[in-house]
DNA sequence: ATTTAACCGAGACGGTACGTCCCGTCTTTAC
DNA sequence: GTAAAGACGGGACGTACCGTCTCGGTTAAAT
């Protein structure tokens, strides 16, 4: 037996409506621009409606991150092949405007609010993700498996992140035989 | 012929008061925080006086970064001591507040105010110009330099900028090892 | 014929009790708050339904004033004992809350809403009107009474309603002689 | 010496501005209405600076009556002729919007913030005082006095306040003349 | 010693964003 | 139908900054 009165929480056109604006300002303005006011502008949504369900850019982020879409992972279970899909994947990732973007906005978001940075560890925990489980078969594990997957996406975030660069696609390929490599040994 | 009347620019103590704080301010708070108010608010010298010498946030971080110390550089000319002292001043100044802050604060901005992308630019590349400079005497030049660079310096940052934890710094010991190697072959 | 179906109108409880918290918010915090809101606040009982029933702070005082107990009269016929107990009877009902505070509550209103002016007036009417009807053996009628009433009453509701100071019970019954000597002449 | 800097305080112009369009608001409107957002929208001047001057309605009533003319007085020292001329005068006076406008507002305004019940009090002392002036040479004194200002005044604000009508000049002349035939017994 | 240009401090002013509170209407659900 | 719960748009409120401006007084170089 429910209780009597309208459902809680937003309705879903409002939610729609409000997360896809919020989506399109995050990945053009920033994690910033977030704002109860902001998305107003944006949305025609009332203030009042945004602060009622998303008190703070925080909770607007964190809705956001759980509705993105995750990558369907497609392994075949031999290493080399698919660590070479997974950096393909990641490159086009970094290169699409939503990965690239969000990436930014978070990173800067958390400089900017510290409850953000949890945020961004879970955010970056996912991009690496796929390559700690493609590399499983090797048996490597602990700070050994963190190494490789380092070598591997460092460069990479580094080229989208910092340099403004687009990410070193061949390079990254050469730097898995190279791991691979190693392990053979 | 110079003109009569006071010269202009601000008188040598404000600007030492001023740019004093505004790298406390800048590391505690980030770059959202140069505004001419908190500026006020943290020395006392008054809005207007600030308003007039640095009328927007980016005057003062670029005065602040053209003021910042340059580090003394100190080359043997061996590429192998040359690059592991090199990584450990790295590790080191990514340790301590002044340039781990530096850099969270200027990758903020960047997303926040797009003039500043070409500052985080500069910075980054004055972190890698040192290794560059090492690598020389190997020969190595264009792409193949800059992979290398990236191989040893990427994921220094990523440890420090986007996953929170001290660099790893045996592992950039042992990324100098395994590039020098590959050279020798 | 009636209709079938509930009968339209607050259930006799919610109608008690919202009232009753009405009266209360009057007096301490003035016809401002009689908002449904505030009685929401104050009952439990939910907002939808006050607005059903009291669309306005408008409907509530009136209804509030509809209810509010008459005064039971008790008049002797002689002119002089009849005023003289009119007089305490209305200073001991300005001594308390209920009246004066009622009183306040009502011009304060008046001034901020129109419609309630002639609540006002009504109100006021029902102050004075015992005092005419004592008076009416001595044959007064028209301005002559209005000034008699007058002279007695609004020294007391000067006192109360703009002094803040205690109704000069005294001076009203020695005005009350002054009046009727002066008809006897 | 003074201090360097702006002087502090509203400039001329502003505080004409907002005081002229105050008491406009205060006679039409109440004193609920003397808030920063309406006195904006009356005058253009920008909510910051009715904030920054006036911080709360309170401060602009203070204004406004700080400001406000005080009648000249003009007593021949006969009593009889003075209590008659200031019953005139305050005839007058009620007849006209500012006087009976601001006291509406003024008692309105005490109900609902109770900080201005002293200025009430100052306000409507204002009135009587007049009365208690051209009443001196009588040599009354104490509630004595009290009672002659009141039986005279009381119904004019009665009539004025709380009942809408027209403040009855003659019945005020009469009061006057029974007033001081007591006296002379 | 005067000029003279620029300094510096204090603060007014208009403007925008923020977060909160309240209001009145509407919708959804249960009884 | 009543009643409850709550979404929603809208507005006011008070605060905090921001950037520009105006005022007044001070300082330091060049004549």
């Amino acid at each position: 037996m429910t209780q009597p009165g309208r459902p809680a929480g937003p309705s879903p056109e409002t939610e729609a409506v409000v997360l896809t604006a919020a989506l399109e300002l995050l990945l053009t303005e920033g994690a910033v621009s977030l704002s109860a006011q902001r998305l107003h502008a944006a949305t025609g949504v009332s203030r009042s409606t945004i602060y009622r369900h998303w008190p703070t850019p925080r909770e607007v982020l964190s809705a956001l991150i759980r509705v993105a879409p995750r990558r369907a992972a497609a392994l075949s279970g031999k290493v080399g092949p698919d660590l070479h899909a997974e950096v393909d994947v990641l490159c086009d990732r970094l290169r699409d405007k939503p990965v690239d973007g969000f990436l930014q906005a978070i990173v800067a978001g958390a400089a900017w609010d510290a409850t953000l940075a949890e945020l961004r560890r879970r955010y970056v925990d996912d991009l690496l993700a796929p390559f700690r489980t493609a590399l499983a078969p090797t048996g490597l594990s602990g700070p050994a498996l963190e190494d490789a997957v380092s070598a591997i996406v460092a460069p990479l975030l580094l080229d989208a992140l910092l340099l403004n660069r687009p990410a070193a696609r061949e390079r990254a390929h050469r730097t898995v035989d190279t791991v691979l490599d190693g392990l053979r040994q």
